[in-house]
DNA sequence: CTTGCGTCCGAAACCGGTTTCGGCAAGAGA
DNA sequence: TCTCTTGCCGAAACCGGTTTCGGACGCAAG
């Protein structure tokens, strides 16, 4: 962008005399010490065979010695890769990412960094913002391949980069027929699971709060759920299903509409933590003791969850190892790797604590609590 | 890292023919279709002045059209600019950075991403490792320039950056002669202020919990309350003061650390929401009403201070307006600007709310009532 | 009809690496 | 002793841009 000036000033001295530039010691620097070509230098660092051992260790050592660090720009032109994994983070949806980002990020920048590669991040508000995003990060090379958390069940992102040809993996998976790459923890076993537990201590009307539409991972918990009925002989019944809750608010919104039913369920499975936390409210306002005459089970490890009382019962996911794994697939897929082999699966660890147990009231015990304190309070339940 | 045949195979076809590699639109292609040659179309582009309109309104449809985008890490190569900005995420010390990271790598995000910047993340979980992950990325140019977050009193980055002689700004102030750009919230001034507001209401014995030591802020924020005192016309006394708490726990154990001297403050400033938090429970085990027997405000704007009863008064930071200046203020840094005069303060600004109000017993009164909860509890409190 | 001066663009060097090609010299085989 | 390898390295092209240099052309002044 800088606009030459009509050509009139000779050239004075030397261009920019600003502050102690540090002029980084180039190739040419090292293959004029050692008395060698540039191109010898570069094969005897990458090694290639036609160098003589003797001279590769020499090279090595002067590379050391001299502090040569090849400017990656440089090598971008020729293999045409930047060496950068790219993600985009959303920043509206809920709060999720507080919590999220940081074991997330962490896992991806160490498995990145281990193999040379950077990580580069955006942030978008919108979905149009999130596309504009990835087009121009891969537009200019910004990143030879991205990581998409936070799957949609129509996931526009996969859309937007298959056509650019740029290599992605899900976190999360989606709906497409096409091979693709992801890595996922499989929560609708997660969620049969929970359902299994409560149904094992002697729940029979066991609840579910999903969380929002659209998601990948809302359909397969709730997939999940209705297995884990199954196996354990319960009926689905789909008054004990709400959905769309993320938040505290709309978990306890959603937990006192459960329970102000005629027959309430005595025990409640939780697709996101975020939500079930907001059962402990909602059991608060009922005067029910948590794990006793409710039983609440989470999902996600949220670390808030430990911090109240009783703690929540939830399952746990590493979210470390997720963003590793994610890393290396992704690299492996910009060396060549065909993405239909890259799929791997994990699955979240039960970390039981007070938040459930075995259901002390029936159905209807807990209705008759419910309906008396219900009456004392004048209630100001909506829905 | 590709390893040559011992060149007996003369090359088949075709180098890779893998999957749809697109094959990118390059300068030449673009100048071959207008009839031009590359330098022209450059010069074109960037805008100087011995290119005619008409030429560069072609050009410019063309690019358009064609779908024309530079490849970074070939521009990268004469300015030696990558045109990303770095920051090091540290993931060991306490979990600070699950509410800090998302506002503020949104600030950094938008900005950079506004003037064509793009940002990179590491994480390290050592300060040795913080090190060695500044000096690879910097040396690899990966980023022209640092955003160093949680800045110390003395902060090795500052030195390992300045030898290297990589621009950087921090995010905080430190203890440093030489001039270095930075962006700050002067908290010093938030304490002074709570401990004034305090003061207003009628507290006269006032405590404070500060975070941990070394931190630059908390020597800043320890001197705001000593001024927040002198000039409410309070003494100072170093029993009513904590250091090193920044969560719950140990905030709690501050907290009724203080309460249970011979005469306890009857309000307490945090440093740190975290830490602020752990009032809330410290005040149940003692029988106190939050913002009635006991007056706590703290500093951060943690949203998890909302959801507490009573909400926690605090002082809210605009952590995304602080990511879009540091942004803003390094690309100048790195575009020539003297380090010296890119300084800029914020402020924090105050959110009252139900934890801190007009003192309801003297310390005297808050004495006895503590004491006989104790009693009563036989209580177990440490130090 | 020169001369002088802008305007506008082509040609080529350049940035810092990587990769191909070919040649020299030493050692092996005949 | 004369080839034929083979090992090892220099020379040069190349990657996709940016920037410098100078020349062709048009137009106005002398």
């Amino acid at each position: 962008m800088l606009v030459r000036e009509k050509k009139l000033t000779t050239t004075v001295g030397p261009k920019t005399s600003k502050k102690k530039p540090r002029p980084r010691v180039k190739i040419v620097d090292l293959a004029q010490a050692l008395g060698l070509t540039k191109g010898t230098v570069s094969r005897a660092l990458n090694g290639y065979p036609d160098i003589s051992e003797s001279t590769r260790l020499r090279v090595r050592k002067a590379a050391e010695t001299m502090g040569y660090v090849p400017f990656s720009s440089a090598q971008s032109i020729r293999s045409g890769l930047s060496h950068a994994l790219g993600m985009v983070l959303r920043m509206d949806s809920h709060d999720a990412y507080r919590l999220f980002v940081a074991d997330f990020l962490h896992g991806i920048s160490r498995a990145a960094g281990a193999r040379g590669w950077t990580l580069t991040i955006a942030t978008a508000v919108s979905q149009q913002d999130e596309d504009q995003t990835l087009r121009r990060l891969a537009g200019e090379s910004k990143a030879d391949g991205f990581i998409l958390p936070r799957t949609l069940v129509q996931d526009h992102r996969v859309s937007t980069l298959r056509d650019a040809g740029v290599p992605f993996i899900l976190y999360g998976r989606t709906d497409l027929d096409a091979p693709y790459s992801w890595l996922d923890v499989l929560s609708e076993d997660t969620t049969a699971d929970a359902v299994a537990r409560l149904a094992a201590l002697g729940h029979t009307r066991i609840g579910f709060v999903n969380g929002e539409d659209g998601y990948m991972y809302a359909r397969l918990r709730h997939q999940g759920y209705l297995a884990g009925l199954a196996s354990a002989g319960l009926p689905e019944d789909a008054g004990l299903v709400r959905r769309n809750c993320v938040t505290a608010e709309q978990g306890a919104e959603a937990t006192l509409s459960l329970l102000t039913q005629d027959v309430p369920p005595t025990a409640i499975v939780f697709a996101v933590d975020g939500a079930a936390l907001g059962a402990y409210r909602a059991a608060r306002d009922l005067r029910l003791e948590m794990g006793q005459d409710l039983s609440v089970i989470g999902y996600d490890g949220s670390s808030d969850g430990r911090l109240m009382t009783p703690p929540l019962s939830t399952y746990k996911v590493d979210l470390r190892l997720a963003g590793e794994r994610l890393a290396d697939l992704l690299i492996d897929q910009i060396g060549g790797a065909e993405p239909e082999t890259l799929h791997e699966a994990l699955h979240a660890e039960f970390q039981g604590a007070g938040s459930h147990g075995a259901p002390r009231l029936t159905p209807d015990e807990l209705a008759r609590m419910i309906r008396a304190q219900h009456q004392e309070t004048k209630g100001e339940i909506d829905q």
